[in-house]
Parts: structure tokens; C-alpha cells; sequence
DNA sequence: TCACTATCAATAATAATTATTATTAAGCCA
DNA sequence: TGGCTTAATAATAATTATTATTGATAGTGA
């Protein structure tokens, strides 16, 4: 974890991003929270470090984190997107009854079925999400 | 694919929706389009046959239908839901050039993996997203 | 420390979707 | 078939999530 931060400080830097308080927070909440939260969820949990936070930060950081692939989006059938600082690749199980959105790590991604369309052609990314 | 629309007809009469043409029309564009549209591509195709007819109608058709399981919403990454009438249990191919997304079925789901947490619980739905 | 400039907060704007409402028309029944 | 009841429609307002704008602020390198 502490790994995780070291190399999202150098990206920062490397990248020109300013390591500001705000960002880090916003970092570090993602790291700790692995609920998959919102938006919103994240800017609830910073305006108690950073009372005048506003919504715009957490959206432009957390679009900014994004292009330099420091978090992940997560599309479920909500109307809202959900965020992730787990860049380790892995899937998801939805639990319909209690909405939670929790990581799941396959042994071996060779076991992943392959449809005939796609046998021999480059894949870049394959997301299973369980729905229980 | 008649069976399709006999089959929805009939539903619609045992659930206390009338059989308005607008209905009619929004189905069979869903039917016909396997390009998983979003509500504007629909909008848009109905349109033509109704020049008058309401995004809200189509809302609020996609709504009533995808409540009585008669279509499918699918949320991939992008800002708006798309729609998809094919109800057979299948997976997503997403090309992320062309953006667009085909439907896939694979000869067994008994050989997709299941994660040691899933075992022996009852899973509602498998959902493969292919990337390339 | 100073200057430069990215970031911040506040807010306006946009896009997708949902809610509201008066009018229209499906489907039932005589 | 023709009226009657009520859901569905079209039009539009409202809402929600996200993105863009802007002046003020503050982090970072010189």
C-alpha cells in the first residue's frame, strides 16, 4: 500500500500534476476505501479533512488520476460511475441485495473461456463482474 | 424472431400494458438492431415512423420493458446506457476503435471460472466484457 | 523569497434521464 | 359498433451526474 503512494507521488511529479493536499487525500481515500465508492462518497470523506472542498476538485482529480491511469472507473448498472485505486488486474462481485461491489482475483486468467471471434486477435482487457 | 414479438405481445397483455403502436415500434427497432442503441439511436429510428414521438416515450417504454425483463440495459464505460432485446444468456465483445459492441456466446458457461468465494453460492448472472 | 502557473472553490453549463401534466387513444364492455 | 375508463403519449419541466469556466489561491522551482 505504502508502495502504492510512493508511486503515485512520482507519477505526479513525473506527469507535472502539483502534489497538493487535496490530491493525496483523494488518493489515499481511494487506497483505504475498497467499497468502489462515488463521487460523491469520496467527496463526503474528504470535506471531513477539508471542510471546503468542493465537488469539482474530486471530479477533476479523479478524471486527471484516470488519463494517467493512477485509478480506474467502474461502470455498474448504476447512474453513476464508481471509482477504484486497485490497478491490480482482477474482477467483481455484485451483490444485488446489498449493493457492495467487492474484488475478486482468478488464479489464472487462461481458464477464461475465448470465443471463436476472438481466437488469435490481441485482447485488452477482459472484466468479468458476478452477479449475485 | 416472431416468436420474439409473440412472445412480447403477450406479455405485455398479461402485465397491463396496452399494445400502443409507439410500443410496438420501439420493440421491433430493438429487435432488429443488434447494435445495443442507446435511447437517442432509438429515438431517432422511431422518429421515422413517428415523427412526433417523445424522448419520453421512449424512456419510458425502455423503463416498463426492461421491468417486465422483456430487454436488457448494458452499461459499458461510456456517459449513456444502450439496450439490447436479446435475452439468451451472452457475453460483449467491445472494440474500443470502432465502439461498437457485439453480442457473443460461448458453447458452455460451466468452464468460466468461479472465484473460491462464489463457491457453492448461487450466482444470478455471469457477465463477460471482452475489450479489444 | 518571488514569480509562475497549476489547482482550488464556486458556480455555470451540459448531458442523460426522470417526473409532471394535459391530451389522446387502447381495450373492455354493453 | 360506440362509448367509457384509464394507461400511454407528447411536450416540457425538473433532476442528477458530470464537465467547463473563472477569478483567487497557493505549491514549487529558481
Amino acid at each position: 500500500m505504502e508502495n502504492a503512494l510512493e508511486q503515485f507521488k512520482k507519477e505526479c511529479r513525473n506527469k507535472g500534476l502539483r502534489l497538493t493536499k487535496q490530491k493525496l487525500a483523494i488518493y489515499e481515500i481511494l487506497l483505504k476505501d475498497k467499497s468502489h465508492p462515488t463521487a460523491e462518497d469520496i467527496h463526503q470523506k474528504l470535506k471531513r479533512h477539508f471542510p471546503k472542498a468542493s465537488f469539482a476538485t474530486v471530479y477533476d482529480n479523479l478524471r486527471k488520476f484516470k488519463k494517467l491511469e493512477l485509478i480506474k472507473e467502474f461502470n455498474c448498472g448504476e447512474n453513476c460511475k464508481r471509482y477504484e485505486a486497485n490497478m491490480q488486474p482482477h474482477h467483481h462481485i455484485i451483490n444485488t441485495k446489498t449493493r457492495k461491489i467487492t474484488d475478486v482475483y482468478l488464479t489464472s486468467n487462461k481458464n477464461i473461456p475465448l470465443p471463436k471471434e476472438l481466437s488469435g486477435k490481441k485482447i485488452k482487457e477482459i472484466k468479468i463482474t458476478y452477479i449475485v
